[in-house]
DNA sequence: TCTAACCTGATC
DNA sequence: GATCAGGTTAGA
């Protein structure tokens, strides 16, 4: 599910909520989540005050007081939700993290489990995780945006999907950046021109805005954290899209397999 | 650089 | 029953 749009919207959400909030216990209903130990977690989470809710690439974190965090990703089917009735009959719900004096619980749920979460003394260590994470595509030059892509071999797409290149870029929105740059996504960037790979970082800090505007693509399991959609599938041009009308030429959009994954494009428009 | 594996559920 | 799904990674 979740990608940088995604991410975003919760950490913005959760900011806004949840900012100065004192957890007061966390409950832990299955560990296999879990990359730092329960006993860790329980030892190290209450009293610690919420300073702040931030995102890099397509990680969450709880930011307290001397750079500590709680790091969050939440893999395919992650969800973060704000809940106040009792959330822990729901199937699939992991963690359920407490605040002392509020009603809300933040709850973490997760029916693949391929999402993690994990404590980190940033202070100290930057986690391995977040440390190999590429630069965040908005805060990047769009000719350091070509240079990393053009020195690498492979498929543009499998490349964009790379988070140790960029961060923060899934398959929705790799197809949707491609589609907008008008790039194959079966090419190899030595063989796309520098402008046009410059295009491609445009189109994609654009899709993604949009896609922030719109509180992320809600396709399937990604909630708000109060459980509400996301808009911007309905904006989609190209992923999901399989065999309907390019929105440019009419000519049905295809559907391919790259890294192992769905890749929607127009064959028509994407050279 | 690419594939298979990790998991559960929905759909064909 | 087989296939597919917003991700990541260990191993070939």
């Amino acid at each position: 599910m979740p990608e940088l749009p995604e991410i975003e919207t919760l950490v913005r959400e959760l900011r806004q909520k949840i900012s100065g909030f004192v957890f007061s216990k966390v409950n832990v209903s299955n560990e296999t989540v879990l990359e730092t130990s329960a006993t860790e977690l329980k030892k190290i989470i209450p009293g610690r005050c919420v300073k702040n809710v931030s995102r890099r690439g397509k990680y969450l974190s709880f930011d307290f007081e001397n750079d500590y965090r709680l790091w969050f990703h939440l893999g395919m089917t992650g969800q973060l939700l704000l809940e106040t009735g009792s959330s822990s009959d729901v199937p699939h719900t992991h963690l359920i993290f407490e605040f002392s004096g509020r009603e809300e619980k933040v709850v973490f749920r997760d029916i693949r489990r391929f999402g993690c979460v994990f404590l980190a003394d940033s202070k100290k260590e930057i986690p391995a995780r977040i440390k190999r994470l590429g630069p965040e595509p908005m805060q990047v030059e769009p000719q350091q945006f070509a240079g990393l892509l053009k020195k690498r071999t492979g498929k543009i797409k499998s490349l964009l999907l790379n988070q140790t290149i960029v961060s923060g870029l899934g398959n929705i929105y790799t197809d949707e950046s491609l589609y907008r740059a008008k790039v194959d996504p079966r090419k190899r960037p030595d063989r796309i021109p520098v402008q046009k790979l410059m295009h491609l970082h445009q189109a994609a800090c654009d899709v993604l805005a949009e896609a922030i505007s719109a509180g992320g693509s809600s396709i399937d399991d990604y909630r708000h954290s109060d459980g509400s959609y996301g808009k911007f599938q309905d904006s989609h041009r190209v992923y999901g899209r399989e065999g309907r009308p390019c929105r440019d030429c009419g000519r049905k959009i295809r559907r391919t397999v790259i890294s192992g994954r769905s890749s929607f494009f127009c064959q028509q428009c994407q050279k």
